[in-house]
DNA sequence: ATGGCTCTCGCGGAGAGA
């Protein structure tokens, strides 16, 4: 089983590249994030066309994720409970014996900034939600967290350190949410490597290999038993004639 | 030291992203 998570950026202005890469990759589950898309909008016969259905919980401009999955998914929860005035930004599904949830975590803009605070309060209810529902052994949580768990998972190493994405209170509730009995995926597959997937549209980013490591796919333990493999899919982070890319590139892992 | 790019909305330029 192929699960993956994407943070598309747009899903009008990636419509093209993402089926392209479906068709490529056939992942049998995936997130999507910051669909930027009302959620009565979003153009299911091009998925089914392509075999896949979708769960979707949108917005217009901004956030939005969608589940989309080879086999018919069983929708459990839409928007996180206490925050909705944050915005779309998490969805979960049975898919098979796998629950399978996707989050777009907010960004918190500056330290300085009111949405801030907010982020890390997001995190309390996001850890505080998982939490208090009544998991099965298969669990995923994926998505785009915005926040670097590891000074390894930054272009800047620890000198980053302080800064937003990379401060110990939003480590700390990172680290929280792995309380719950959550494995980061792919650290638990190549836990040396250093891999990026998300690089700044300016200045090159992509090229001169500063990136961050921001988009995680996270299982029980269970899941863990089930990993064959974790990887990110730089090759999709490329412009492809026309196709401009997101700034995100997707991560993807195989299941046993 | 700063901004460097791309997206959305909507038709000019601003806000958001990370």
């Amino acid at each position: 089983m192929r699960i993956a998570t994407w943070n598309i950026n747009g899903l009008k202005a990636r419509l093209e590249l993402l089926k392209l890469w479906l068709e490529e990759r056939q992942p049998d589950v995936v997130g999507l994030q910051e669909l930027k898309t009302p959620t009565a909008e979003f153009p299911h016969e091009v998925f089914k066309a392509l075999g896949y259905h979708a769960l979707v919980h949108g917005q217009k401009s901004w956030n939005g994720v969608a589940i989309l999955s080879k086999e018919p998914a069983t929708h459990l929860q839409t928007g996180l409970p206490g925050e909705d005035e944050m915005g779309s930004r998490l969805i979960t599904a049975m898919v098979g014996d796998l629950e399978f949830s996707t989050v777009y975590c907010p960004n918190g803009k500056t330290l300085e900034h009111e949405d801030y605070g907010r982020k890390l309060k997001w995190f309390e209810s996001l850890k505080a939600h998982w939490q208090e529902k009544a998991r099965g052994d298969h669990a995923v949580m994926c998505g785009d967290f915005n926040i670097v768990p590891d000074p390894k998972d930054s272009w800047q190493g620890n000198t980053a350190d302080g800064e937003i994405f990379h401060t110990e209170a939003e480590r700390t509730r990172y680290q929280a949410l792995l309380g719950t009995g959550l494995i980061d995926l792919f650290r638990h597959h190549a836990p040396d490597d250093q891999a990026f997937s998300w690089w700044d549209y300016r200045g090159g980013a992509f090229h001169r290999r500063h990136g961050l490591r921001i988009d995680l796919i996270l299982g029980t333990s269970p899941v863990t038993t089930r990993l064959a493999s974790a990887s990110i899919d730089r090759e999709y982070r490329k412009k492809r004639g026309e196709l401009t890319a997101s700034d995100h590139a997707p991560v993807i892992v195989d299941l046993k």
